[in-house]
DNA sequence: TTAATATTTTGATCCAAATCAATTTGCTTT
DNA sequence: AAAGCAAATTGATTTGGATCAAAATATTAA
């Protein structure tokens, strides 16, 4: 349980490497197995009951956010109450919510009960030592995060529904999935309307288009809320996203994370 | 002319504050006045003809473009050559390509004959005494554009066509615009093609959502690429976005720059 | 296990945006 | 100013996804 080397962790980090408190308490520090150095006023922990929002509060610099454990959404609303969800973020994994994103409104959705451990950038930063780290570690969170908006700006501006629904669970599998004989088997833990509210379709939309992809046997449903994904190929040609190796891939840095520990 | 304070610019600086070749060319240095001490190697400048194309070459970090002149499209392609435009970029404003965006599909095209300044990161961050100066400025740049992400997914995944073009013309005026006794006057660099490869519509949407924009008098073209927002509430209601006190802020700003210099 | 409820799926119809097709307007060049 | 061309607009029709409505399936509670 003893880690002091330098290391810092990728912010894509997804739930199936099983993360414990301690590695997802504070991601970008040096001082990861040393957390008490981080003073309350930085850091937080919330947690909150399925359908509870946590409004972002007004911060001086970016807020990182650990999810500890569950699923949220990060929600964006526009001029009348309309909502969408940006994205979902799942236990294990981190994301950030940007400076200027306080500025709009912007929320944190507990899809399940969730646990999340907020800490304040501009506090870590300030922390004697550790600037430069944390800068590094912040670009490479926002830098992940630029890159996942601009592919959700691609299939909202160009997906019809059913390449929209297909190119959302091979991203679920990516970062859900589990390989299997039979292709990848993900569990889903939002519902077809909060599908919907992410790909700005109606919930009978996203039911048809699944029924298109089973129809065409490129995914099977074991449960409404359990895919397995068996033509990979056919998602790589409609959306251009190869998850093939995903599984495998994960698995292996899956080990390589508990050796090190 | 000579400036030798420590000053970060603010990324979304843009056309109007009209920018000199030596304010661009750096922004993100204290050596602003210095630039030779950048090597070659980390900067370059490229001239575009209108219509060219430049891919984004692999790059360690992020790279930081400046435009120096004219109007680029920032494009993104799908599985089968399909494109969506990211978003566009003028004279003086100054934009990030991020490290993961180099492994997915994205190129710089020029709407206009466009000269960039391009600036990979990590060189710059290796020059000794400018790291941490720098690593602040590029947070400051890559949270201003997922913040404008955001807005973009929002845009494209809860707007109906004439909602889609009132908030990109609101955009716009934010961007280029002017104020003026009856609204803000905008000129429009790019066709109504290219802003449906934007907005995800097609041509005679844009041209239709236009024509019902005129018809409700929220705006008023002068000529097809030249627009007059006359009804700012109008257009804050539709979006959301209020601009109404922009043209008066951005002459401001400028007005101070031009003091400084 | 059954009942009650919520979610998902399927069906029928409608509507906003795409598509196909002219026409008009605006720019260039001579 | 006129001719030629490109861009924008308008019209007619089609279509993908929304909407309205019901049925089927899951989940939860009794």
């Amino acid at each position: 349980m003893e880690t002091s080397e330098l290391r810092i962790i990728c912010p894509c980090a997804s739930a199936c490497e099983v993360a414990t408190a301690r590695s997802l308490f504070c991601p970008v520090l040096r001082i990861w197995d040393d957390s008490d150095k981080l003073a309350t006023n930085v850091r937080k922990t919330v947690e909150l009951a399925k359908g509870d929002e946590s409004a972002t509060r007004q911060a001086e610099t970016a807020l990182i956010v650990s999810v500890i454990g569950g699923t949220v959404a990060l929600v964006k609303y526009g001029a009348n109450d309309e909502e969408l969800i940006l994205d979902f973020k799942f236990s294990g994994e981190r994301f950030l919510i940007g400076r200027n994103a306080q500025g709009i409104p912007l929320k944190i959705r507990a899809l399940t009960d969730a646990e999340l451990c907020i800490i304040d950038a501009s506090g870590v930063m300030n922390e004697a030592g550790y600037g430069e780290e944390t800068r590094d570690c912040l670009l490479a969170m926002y830098d992940h995060e630029l890159a996942a908006a601009e592919e959700i700006i691609f299939r909202l501006g160009r997906m019809s529904a059913v390449e929209k629904v297909c190119s959302f669970l091979a991203d679920m599998a990516r970062r859900l999935g589990e390989n299997t004989p039979n292709g990848i088997r993900c569990f889903l833990p939002m519902n077809r309307n909060e599908i919907g509210d992410h790909l700005g379709l109606k919930t009978e939309t996203v039911s048809r288009s699944i029924s298109k992809l089973k129809e065409q046997r490129i995914v099977k449903f074991l449960t409404p809320s359990e895919v397995l994904i068996r033509d990979l190929e056919a998602v790589r040609e409609m959306t251009g996203v190869d998850i093939a190796e995903v599984g495998r891939k994960r698995r292996e840095r899956m080990t390589q994370e508990e050796n090190r520990i």
